[in-house]
DNA sequence: CCCACTTTCACCCATATGGGTGAGGGGTCA
DNA sequence: TGACCCCTCACCCATATGGGTGAAAGTGGG
């Protein structure tokens, strides 16, 4: 049987274009095309596809907000976008909100059937330049590498409970310790992170993923 | 001119397969063929490839070592990994490591061809299922929901700042406004987060994403 | 026009923090 | 044994924070 595909596309050419790529190809089966992106849920629902091919930018209601709309109730229907853009927000964008796949529309068609297809088996599949828009993000997503700051054991207790938002009394009470000696490991553990306030300590520790 | 390639993998069969196949294809230049990725970046150096083909599962010496090894020396070389595994845990350190690629040996040769002339020109390529595996992580790595604390433009603001280290002065001075309206703003804030100290709001916001 | 919210500022008072200095006991390593 | 670090505690002093109360000016909607 074929896989069934809707379109959601704005402009009229391009619609007509897509049309007769899927039926020149007995593998596909288009069940609905779009002019836009109105109460996508909807008309996903009342299309019933195996795949959705979304493109980006449509008046009223654009590919990203019907991404959202659409993957919230069908979280396992794979959406293709296909459109022009290539910057990192609106991919990035519509990979968080839903898609499984994205192809520039300088793809050829045989790129698209064979991706509608791929997706339609449950894998995903992108251009090769938002690939590679996919794969630098991973690394540089990475910390570069946790600077050491040879915090002794017990400093890295007390930082901790600083960053669960406990005050000099609570730690010191907590770890069984007097105030004084919680001061004197704060003291240590500012110079050694370069930093002279509770809050400084704080947001050094969670964005570098100390501890 | 032809891609260079270089290839490392302990499979001696799958080394003269490789070597054949991309041998028949005059897009392609084998320029070092390796039975394990020890010294791997120096292997690189000498061979001088614009793509790297990895095996993960080598003895003495991995692939995902080996790739970090050889991204740290050459940012921009394009290793693609080549191997059967395709558990998660393996793929992301791939990635994170500086792989741009990742294929699984069950792709067809004429894939594998694709795949790394798209490298060699800046791309990325991935087995479908790699990529859907790539998608998903995307998705619901984001932030389940932002409790939505109804602050106001200018709390944000203040939020922010304190943040970044700033004491209640420094904000004043800052944003051009008087030290008792910083506290004002900041007194709004703890009520707003439910908070009671400088060290919880910034705890909190940077573990919430907030702003 | 009134209400709700935001932004701005002021004053009172208690407590928390930050920095400096000094010091005793324990452990390690050369 | 002496140098060095860790963990502990103490005291002095200045400044920063947190909570409460009150209030004026502006904005925008019902």
């Amino acid at each position: 049987m074929p896989i069934n595909v809707s379109l959601f596309d704005d402009n009229r050419h391009i619609r007509e274009s897509l049309l007769l790529l899927f039926n020149s190809d007995t593998r596909f089966h288009i069940v609905g095309v779009n002019e836009d992106a109105i109460y996508a849920e909807e008309k996903v629902r009342e299309q019933n596809p195996d795949v959705v091919l979304m493109d980006i930018d449509m008046p009223v209601k654009n590919g990203i907000d019907a991404v959202r709309e659409v993957h919230a109730s069908f979280p396992k229907l794979p959406i293709m976008m296909l459109t022009v853009f290539e910057d990192t927000e609106r991919v990035f964008d519509s990979l968080k909100n839903g898609a499984t796949g994205y192809l520039l529309k300088s793809s050829s068609p045989e790129k698209l059937l064979e991706s509608v297809e791929i997706m339609a088996h449950g894998g995903a599949a992108m251009s090769p330049v938002i690939a590679k828009m996919v794969m630098t993000h991973f690394q540089y997503h990475e910390k570069p590498e946790t600077t050491d700051y040879r915090l002794s054991p017990r400093e890295r207790e007390v930082l901790h409970l600083l960053v669960e938002g406990l005050s000099y009394k609570m730690i010191a009470d907590r770890l069984n310790i007097g105030f004084e000696t919680v001061r004197t490991h704060i003291k240590k553990i500012y110079e050694k992170l370069h930093v002279h306030t509770m809050t400084e300590a704080v947001a050094k520790t969670i964005k570098e993923g100390l501890l």
